[in-house]
DNA sequence: AGAATTCCGACTCATTCAGTAGGAAAAGCC
DNA sequence: GGCTTTTCCTACTGAATGAGTCGGAATTCT
């Protein structure tokens, strides 16, 4: 279990999506310029996303990218193992040296699980509104380099 | 937060350290020996294991290193944070793209560092030897290929 | 004096992270 | 039908970090 900016950027991404996208697909060119990330890292992200169900896409002009699934079903956790498991999926058995201690770092495996699965886009969306509405303003956000 | 095999074999060398260190020093060369580990990795764990006042250190012949406390009240928490923090103490409120989120981010450390202090050595040698006796028995254990 | 240890600092090597780049395929729009 | 917008695919780069090695100096016991 590990947390990258990977992850991080993915539910930013995500919650972008379910904040902006209302029915038809958000194409990433959006999602890139409210959130000041790169359209091309967004597709390797949303390349993980798709894979997983998370997301789907609609190609072409006013195309892009839409929730698969009501935003409420949505946990970071899964979020979260849709990118990372594009590049290993490590965090087996592996490491055999300490068998005694390996119940207890799965222990600390577990724990980050739960954390990251009782958050849903959704929760944080309400978050997001009530605290401050950050990301939900699409306009007054000029491209500053 | 974050813990790697580094912070996970100061683990194991401390809980080697609790287990065979009664009063005198135990030298590295043993630790290394019983746990597969090499001497100079050691090195440089106890360094950082020494400097935050965990364990302390007797040089020449028939030195080696012990515990400066009780090991029941030394929480695994305090044992990667003193390997962990050799290298950098990233994990501020570095990275702002996400203020809204931030909050989130930090509340799953928070998650991970409690699970970590809950555990004291102590603690972990007891499951040790209840569960299975591994490194408990200073007989029996020859080396096993 | 000699052996066993910790101490110190540099160094290597592989992997992973983060991000870029270029172009091909698809689909809407005029 | 051609143009534009978009996703898709695949490769590449550059920096950081993790994991571990190495050689030798300082210290202290026997």
């Amino acid at each position: 279990m590990n947390v990258t900016s990977r992850g991080r950027y993915a539910v930013t991404a995500l919650l972008d999506l379910s904040l902006h996208g209302c029915q038809q697909p958000v194409p990433l060119a959006d999602v890139a310029r409210r959130q000041g990330l790169s359209v091309k890292y967004l597709e390797q992200i949303f390349c993980g996303l798709k894979s997983r169900g998370l997301v789907e896409s609609v190609r072409g002009a006013s195309g892009g990218y839409r929730l698969c699934r009501d935003a409420a079903s949505i946990s970071v956790a899964e979020v979260v193992a849709a990118v990372e498991a594009q590049k290993t999926t490590q965090d087996a058995a592996g490491p055999v040296h300490q068998t005694l201690l390996s119940e207890f770092w799965s222990g600390l495996s577990d724990c980050m699980r739960n954390y990251l699965e009782d958050a849903s886009l959704a929760s944080l969306c309400e978050c997001a509104n009530s605290d401050k509405q950050a990301c939900a303003k699409p306009a007054n956000r000029s491209a500053a380099p």
